[in-house]
DNA sequence: GTCTATAACGCGATAGAC
DNA sequence: GTCTATCGCGTTATAGAC
């Protein structure tokens, strides 16, 4: 068996058993086992677990991550601001066009997304956030200028509101696709999942701030009365 | 020392290692050691470790679920469909409300319950499911009656999304108001928190579903133009 | 480069003295 | 009701044969 073989089939069990169970609920002879190869192998590979853990974000992140400053930076070089939306819609484009990933894999990598976030894996944060940095401090200046009308401290906090409705419904989105099929007979891919939060997430951080009861704003037939 | 200090100094040590760790990361030999006791008595006064969880639960979702449902079961007799904003608000007035709990108290319950559902603790969801099933229903029956124009397919995945972005940003209440604060010389309680949550959750989930734009609703002022 | 064998340790749980 | 001692197992990581 050739290094690169065993390299990837580690990855490829890694993955799945992460997505699956969490990352400490995971241990490495589930993994070398479920690869077929020998518990030692990851050690000598990878020279630890939590080094194991960042190579399977590796994977998905560097091309992830060239596409999304190519889009970013073209949407900063030009004239006019870009809309909510557009920029809402960078990111989402960008991560179902990421190259190489089918719907299946699309939505382990989300799981393991919101992993990473909710499960206080701290090499992880830390890691995702040096490898996101500039992409991240591109997108906010992008997002603070898209909407211009809330306060630093609404901004913030809408923000996180944001990524919390995505990390989290991403995490979870096979389950909550059975969930749904099961109830209502109705099928979703992902791309339509991402499709309608969209839509929440613009319309959530364009609240209006003055006015708790949105609702006034009462629409009948999809216009504005 | 007497059976019900025991008790609940393990319970005080569990709540505050659970929150700041996660469940699988914490061990019951942690836990004995920060509450002062003997590592045998978890396994005396609750049975195991799974058992210890769901009480640590127990003893913020009794008190908690007995308030919302006597909200939700007065804003259900009510003759008048209760709005978007009241039923919203029935829920976070409860979160605040809970007796015998300060604010620190409450984002230690928030990030538990976070955690809850992105840890995949298949026992503890089945249990919280379990608990919380009749108040969710009658929950879930109001928030039908209070968004008519949404198809249920739309309707449960912003159900999601709120889910998401409510227990995300209250898992990490206090990270998140020390990173305010520092960056912005803020400080902001709890409860500034969550109402900044509703306008989000309210405009979110009644975003436009014809249109992905609702920006195109233009509001000056607060007035509709 | 891959294997076996095992070290070194932490875990949850329990038996039995007091 | 609380303690000590320990069982039995699973964990990551490593040493050394091939």
């Amino acid at each position: 068996m050739a290094q690169s073989d065993t390299v990837d089939r580690i990855l490829d069990a890694a993955e799945l058993l992460f997505a699956e169970k969490g990352f400490s609920e995971t241990s490495l002879r589930q993994i070398t086992s479920k690869a077929g190869v020998n518990l030692a192998a990851v050690n000598y590979h990878f020279g630890s677990k939590n080094a194991l853990i960042q190579a399977v974000f590796a994977r998905f992140i560097n091309p992830f991550t060239r596409l999304l400053r190519d889009k970013l930076e073209a949407a900063a070089a030009d004239k006019n601001d870009i809309s909510l939306e557009a920029l809402l819609s960078i990111i989402t484009s960008s991560i179902l066009e990421v190259p190489g990933r089918n719907h299946r894999g699309l939505s382990i990598f989300m799981r393991l997304l919101g992993l990473a976030y909710t499960q206080s894996q701290g090499h992880l944060r830390k890691y995702l956030e040096q490898q996101y940095s500039e992409e991240f401090r591109l997108f906010m200046r992008l997002l603070k200028e898209a909407t211009p009308q809330l306060t630093p401290v609404e901004r913030f906090w809408r923000i996180q509101f944001m990524l919390g409705a995505t990390a989290f419904t991403m995490s979870s989105t096979e389950a909550l696709s059975d969930i749904l099929e099961k109830e209502m007979g109705v099928r979703q891919p992902i791309d339509e999942i991402v499709k309608q939060l969209v839509p929440f997430l613009a319309s959530g951080i364009q609240a209006d701030h003055l006015n708790a009861s949105p609702a006034l704003r009462k629409v009948d037939g999809g216009k504005v009365q």
